[in-house]
DNA sequence: CAATGTTTGATTGTGCACAATTAATTGGGG
DNA sequence: CCCCAATTAATTGTGCACAATCAAACATTG
């Protein structure tokens, strides 16, 4: 009687609003576009701003040590780290122990970018809302998910 | 004593493990590569799958109607159609009503597809460790957190 | 009906994201 | 020492993702 206005019978499993995917992807790129407006005032992309994350932490990482941390291949690092070596960011050379590893150093003009960002986290979590028990109790769960899928 | 390995004090709020963000665009781009072995079987992107949920319970959505409800804009919703269209899966037609909209029809081959992705969703939740019911909070909790958002 | 503003897609340009391949380097094992 | 497998980045090609802009069509108002 109050069936969805479908025409033929059609698997609740194959629809959108029941998928387990789709509310992840959706909220991931809501929350980049959330983050858009402060990153833009730094000249960053969301993904760039996850590396200088690293970087004001750890002052210097292989290319491999980001993309281990980020879950990111080459192929997208190389590219968005020589964007940020034009920039004068982050500097990057050789391991002259190692040559096939390449070391990615910050500059100055990426540790003054530290400063800026210290009340983007803040802002963030009051725009979605959250109170920080909410937030490590969602991150607990994402983070054992995450754990499972990899 | 314990303090970790860095030379100076460091904001913990500027730390990755630390951010809200991050396990969502992890996770979201974990759950998008465990799809991607059974949607290569049908020769689908995850967005493309997507759109097909929808056109399997539609049958008939606009280029806006599509865009809406998966919060994707015509940039990259035009370039995506136009591939699924070449591949027969889908139509693209103005609406006679209103010649600015762009009506997507499903067709037989796309049709097709449904009896071959119904295995999908349970196969994505075994192998994400979930139950219903777990599933069913975290979808509460991450469509109240885009509702937030948006 | 004409002027005006709104809606809707398409286009353009930039930047991820990743699979697949290539190339250089390293560290062993014979 | 030399061959060989493994490691690490870079490259190439395809496909999103989105901001900004444009153009066409529609609706509304006077």
């Amino acid at each position: 009687m109050q069936s969805p206005p479908t025409l033929a019978a059609h698997d609740p499993m194959l629809k959108l609003e029941n998928q387990l995917c789709f509310p992840f992807y959706a909220v991931s790129r809501q929350l980049t576009k959330t983050y858009q407006p402060y990153l833009q005032a730094l000249g960053l992309t969301y993904p760039q701003y996850l590396v200088l994350l690293l970087l004001w932490e750890h002052e210097q990482l292989t290319v491999k040590e980001l993309g281990d941390r980020l879950l990111l291949d080459s192929g997208t690092l190389t590219p968005l780290l020589k964007r940020m070596e034009q920039r004068q960011l982050l500097s990057r050379r050789r391991d002259p122990r190692d040559e096939r590893s390449v070391v990615i150093g910050l500059l100055p003009t990426g540790r003054a970018l530290e400063a800026q960002a210290r009340d983007i986290p803040g802002q963030l979590l009051a725009k979605a809302g959250l109170d920080l028990d909410e937030l490590a109790a969602l991150r607990t769960q994402l983070t054992q998910l995450l754990a499972r899928l990899t």
